[in-house]
Parts: structure tokens; C-alpha cells; sequence
DNA sequence: TAAATTGTACTAATTGATATAATACAATCA
DNA sequence: TGATTGTATTATATCAATTAGTACAATTTA
């Protein structure tokens, strides 16, 4: 299950994305682990507030994605998803490549860069280190 | 003046977007010094093929934020805006932590990462070191 | 077998952002 | 005076996001 957290309704991004998001973090976090069942489509939308057709759209990009298998009655559980989490690691890191030119360009120096790798990684994220 | 870029339509990016960023970033860089005279309304409309309404929203924008000045029957100008390029160097660092932690959750290495700096801040950029 | 659960599909409607189009106005400049 | 310029307004069109309600088929549960 897991899966407990809030909606920004003041956020830019959509509802479906910010479920899309959390799954995914929780996946690649290892809080949820292949084959663990997630929350049903409609006992999301009642916790979360929202519609279900909403939650169901997460469900089916994360689907499409090769993240999570649904099955009519059953549910939807994780899946065996390492290769995918490899390929989403390369596109974080192309993303992360125009951010850092970006703040190049705008002037940012580089000593500023590095102390925020430096601490992104020495405080120490949501464990799995 | 300057300012000649390409718009993209593939993009996800709205125009006036597009056009705040270019113009931001052609500030940032020097290439852009105060006092000097932006496009106006209308010439870089038709130099875009757009609507000047998407130019001028824009341009509202960007004086919006204390990045140029506007005056009917006169035109745009850069504007004397060092402090808020300054916030902006703020908000950039504070971006480019929140998609570093996002990086170190899903498990890339700081190594990676720290390539990732040293490759963009050695090739160089837009001139300007 | 019957009833409840579940993912899915569909239509309709609303809201907001984006963009174009066509004017119009007031201030400025030549 | 006449052209230029930023700005404002109204209307229209498109698209994404979301809600709402309903329904269906597969599965599980009792």
C-alpha cells in the first residue's frame, strides 16, 4: 500500500502528475517493492479527496510506463521495474544538465553548485544511500 | 535591440515564455546592457510571426519583475537590474537543489552529478566566465 | 451462485491558460 | 500633423485538467 501523502492544489503541476510523482519516488525508494499491491483506484481518490477517474489516469501512465501492472478486480501492484528506473536515472541527468547550464549562464559560480551537491548528498536523502 | 531567436512550437513552453527567457537570458549574459532599447512591440512580433499581444505580455512581464521599463510612444529598455538578477541567481540555486535531491532519491550516483558540474562549467558557455 | 470489488471506458461539463484577431487610445517622436 | 509605441479591450478558438456520473467486464469474496 503507502501512498499517504498530500495534494499541493496552489502547484502548477497537475493533480495526476504530483500522484504520478510520489509512486514513482516511493517505487525507486524502495517503499514499495515489486508485486506489493497499491492502493485501489477509488480508496486513493477517497483518501486523497479527489475524483477517481484522476488517480486512474496516474495509474494507467505509470502502467504505460512499465512502473505498475493493473488487473480488472484485482488491483494494481508494483512492477519489475529496474530497467525502467535505469533509463529514468539518464533522463534525470539530461534534465539536470540544462538546469546546471542554465544557472551557468545566469552567473551562478560554481563553488555555489558544488556546496549544494555537497550537501544534497552528505545530509543524506530518504535513506537507501 | 537584438533578440533574434527562434521560437519553438514543439514546445510545451508558451510563447511569451519563450520570449521572457530568451530576452532574461540575452540580459544575464551582457548581451543586453541597461538603458539599451528592446525590439518593440510590433517588430518583433513580425520578426516572430506572432501576435504582438504575445509579445507584449512579455514584455509586461519582464518590467512586472524589474527587468525592463516601458513607456508608450517611446518603446522597452533594459532596466538597471542587478538586484533582481540577483534574486533570480537565489531562486535558480534554490530549483537546481530541489532537482539535485530528486537525483540523489532515485539513486544517481554523485559522481555523476559532480561530472555533470564540472563538464558544464568547464566547456564554457555563452562567453562571460 | 450471488454480491461486492476493481480497473477501465465513455460522455458531458467546467475551468483556466494560451494564442490569435481586430480595434482603439493616449503618449511620444519626427 | 502624422507615424510610432505601449497598452487596453473584446471576441474567439483551442487545449489541458478536472469533476461528475454512469456503465461494463473481470475478479474476488461470502
Amino acid at each position: 500500500m503507502l501512498s499517504t501523502f498530500q495534494i499541493n492544489y496552489r502547484s502548477d503541476e497537475p493533480i495526476y502528475q504530483q500522484i504520478y510523482n510520489e509512486v514513482l519516488m516511493e517505487i525507486s525508494l524502495g517503499l514499495l517493492l515489486p508485486q506489493e499491491k497499491l492502493a485501489t483506484v477509488r480508496e486513493l481518490a477517497m483518501t486523497l479527496g479527489i475524483n477517481p477517474n484522476t488517480v486512474s489516469k496516474a495509474y494507467q501512465l505509470l502502467e504505460q510506463n512499465g512502473y505498475i501492472y493493473s488487473a480488472v478486480g484485482k488491483g494494481s501492484f508494483v512492477a519489475d521495474c529496474s530497467e525502467q528506473l535505469a533509463g529514468l536515472k539518464e533522463r534525470t541527468l539530461r534534465h539536470l544538465d540544462k538546469d546546471l547550464r542554465t544557472a551557468r549562464d545566469l552567473g551562478v559560480p560554481a563553488e555555489d553548485v558544488r556546496s549544494l551537491v555537497d550537501a544534497a548528498y552528505n545530509e543524506g536523502g530518504k535513506s537507501n544511500a
